[in-house]
RNA sequence: GGGCCGUUAGCUCAAUUGGCAGAGCAGCCGGCUUUUAACCGGCGAGUUCAGGGUUCGAGUCCCUGACGGCCCA
């Protein structure tokens, strides 16, 4: 690698550790006069004659650093500064004072430069504004934007506070399958891949949920997952192909148990994570600390289209119904999916503050088990927040007959052409037929919970490296060009097309 | 899959009815010892997303395509 390098420019590793990663907001404490030792990344440089004042920065924001004449002598003060650039990563031995400003800053006695930036970094103001930059290039959105770095945090310690909410309540997490032979747990078209050793196409996972309730089964009685799941349908600024999901199990809950414990831990993250249990999304306050108001699914789609689900029972007439309604019906194919879409067309969108949406119709989740009054409606809830569902739970069909009844009816619609439906296991039902506790089990979008806590327009804006077509031309090489050609060029040192690595230092 | 919008210097953005493609930041050179997006002077910087067309002349108009965004299905 130090092949085309210049040797004499090259940085040396530091002899000793330097405090980092926290460092910038650590010093900002710091009282004057205390010795520090620091490295981060150069963002600011600003050279007054024999003065010069630059700002590094780490993930906890950037503090200053200063460079004098009078303390290093002409010959070190000049060597020092003409060798950093903005952009590079430096480290810096010194003590602590504060300027006429007021600013907290590190008076070097000691300046390496420990690596270069080549390129020149995004605008030192503006950042990087350029949506699709952000996305493929998403350490250059980090490094200038300060708002994608904290959503990014703040995504962090939402999943660790969820962790320690669940351990604390004695849930085990485990980790299951994401190749899987069969997409279930979803009603939701999957990816298909090719296991080459087993010689067959397997299924990227779509929800965790069959094998969690196997693993219930085996008597660990509450379990967790935090994972991705995949699911092969369109992009808007709610759906991700691939999105991560929690889901858990608890055995002898049912449903009502899982409403109470998930206000809780929403509410836990949002006391410890955001301070607050109000945030602002797009402008509209959403409240989590107020009542959240328990809404039957049927009743209110009822009283938004005066369609009573209760009543209309039949694919043929809710058609009917659906159509009368101005909705789309060329493509639907089965009773779920019309309930489905008039429920997302009327309802939903209209239910911002957080809210239970209860009594579902048995039809929807082939997974859920029936109310003991009401067979035709699930003992099953949402959260939905903002016209999104955020939370999905409900108490588990754990009757074998009934589970292997109603996954029969999902074949026969996947046959006549509906392919969102959930495909038949029979290791889940035979798991089943052994005996498995009763249960409630219960999925959070931590994509769109912390999309909802960071104010993110889009669920891409919480995901590092959103899913993107195959980037353009360049160095990506288009297809069906000569790799022969371009073989010399992978060796040749990554040279910018602006501003070159001119201007060695010490020249 | 359909509609609309966008793509100009490394970054952020201008460019009148179609008439020499510009600024700020970044970079390079010089000045400046308490700056704060430091400032002042100078210099260099372009396949205007790609390809085709209309025109004396295209960043600008037309067609096709790529990528991205928003809305719809």
């Amino acid at each position: 690698m130090t092949g085309t390098s210049e040797d004499e420019s090259t940085p040396r590793m530091p002899r000793s550790g330097y405090q980092t990663d926290t460092v910038a907001a650590a010093v900002q404490t710091t009282p004057d006069g205390t010795p520090a030792r620091i490295a981060g990344r150069l963002v600011l440089w600003r050279r007054m004659g024999g003065l010069v004042f630059g700002h590094i920065q780490d993930r906890s924001g950037r503090v200053q650093i200063s460079l004098a004449r009078n303390d290093l002598g002409e010959e070190t003060f000049k060597a020092w500064h003409s060798s950093a650039r903005v952009g590079d990563f430096v480290g810096v031995t010194g003590t602590v004072y504060t300027t006429r400003k007021g600013e907290r800053t590190v008076a070097a006695s000691d300046f390496t430069v420990l690596n270069r930036a080549v390129r020149a970094l995004p605008d030192k103001w503006h950042g990087v504004a350029d949506v699709e930059t952000r996305y493929r290039r998403r350490y250059l959105d980090l490094l200038a934007n300060p708002e994608s770095r904290e959503r990014f945090q703040i995504r962090s310690r939402v999943i660790s506070r969820i962790r320690r909410f669940l351990d604390e309540a004695d849930f085990l997490e485990v980790e299951t399958p994401i190749l899987t032979d069969a997409a279930s747990g979803a009603a939701a078209r999957p990816f298909i891949t090719r296991h080459n050793a087993l010689g067959e196409d397997f299924y990227l996972r779509i929800s965790p949920e069959t094998y969690l309730k196997r693993v219930v089964a085996g008597s660990f009685d509450r379990v967790y997952e935090i994972g991705r799941n995949f699911r092969n349908e369109g992009i808007d600024p709610s759906h991700l192909q691939e999105f991560t999901m929690l889901e858990w199990y608890a055995a002898y809950w049912d449903y009502r148990d899982n409403m109470n414990v998930v206000r809780e831990l929403i509410r836990a993250v949002l006391d410890d994570v955001v301070g607050s249990r109000a945030v602002t999304y797009e402008g509209v306050k959403l409240d989590f600390g107020a009542d959240w108001p328990v809404l039957d699914y049927r009743e209110e789609v009822q009283r938004r289209t005066g369609v009573d689900l209760r009543v209309v029972r039949d694919f043929e007439t809710l058609k009917e119904k659906c159509a009368a309604f101005g909705l789309d019906v060329t493509k639907a194919v089965s009773y779920a999916g019309l309930v489905d879409l008039l429920y997302k067309k009327t309802v939903r969108p209209e239910l911002v503050q957080p809210c239970f949406l209860v009594g579902h119709p048995v039809e929807l989740v082939p997974l859920a088990r029936r109310n003991d009054e009401d067979p035709t409606r699930l003992d099953m809830f949402q959260v939905v927040v903002n016209g999104w569902e955020i939370v999905k739970a409900y108490s588990e069909l754990v009757d074998p007959v009934d589970q292997r009844a109603r996954l029969e009816e999902q074949a026969e619609l996947r046959a006549a052409g509906d392919d969102e439906t959930m495909m038949l296991e029979e290791d889940f039902i035979e798991a089943m037929e052994y005996g498995m506790p009763p249960m409630s089990g219960l999925g959070l979008g931590i994509d769109r919970f912390v999309a909802l806590l960071t104010d993110a327009p889009t669920l891409r804006d919480v995901v590092l490296f959103p899913s993107m077509r195959g980037a353009k031309g360049g160095e990506g090489a288009p297809a069906g060009e000569d790799p022969a050609e371009r073989a010399p060029a992978e060796n040749a040192p990554a040279v910018a097309p602006g501003p070159k690595p001119t201007g060695a230092p010490g020249s």
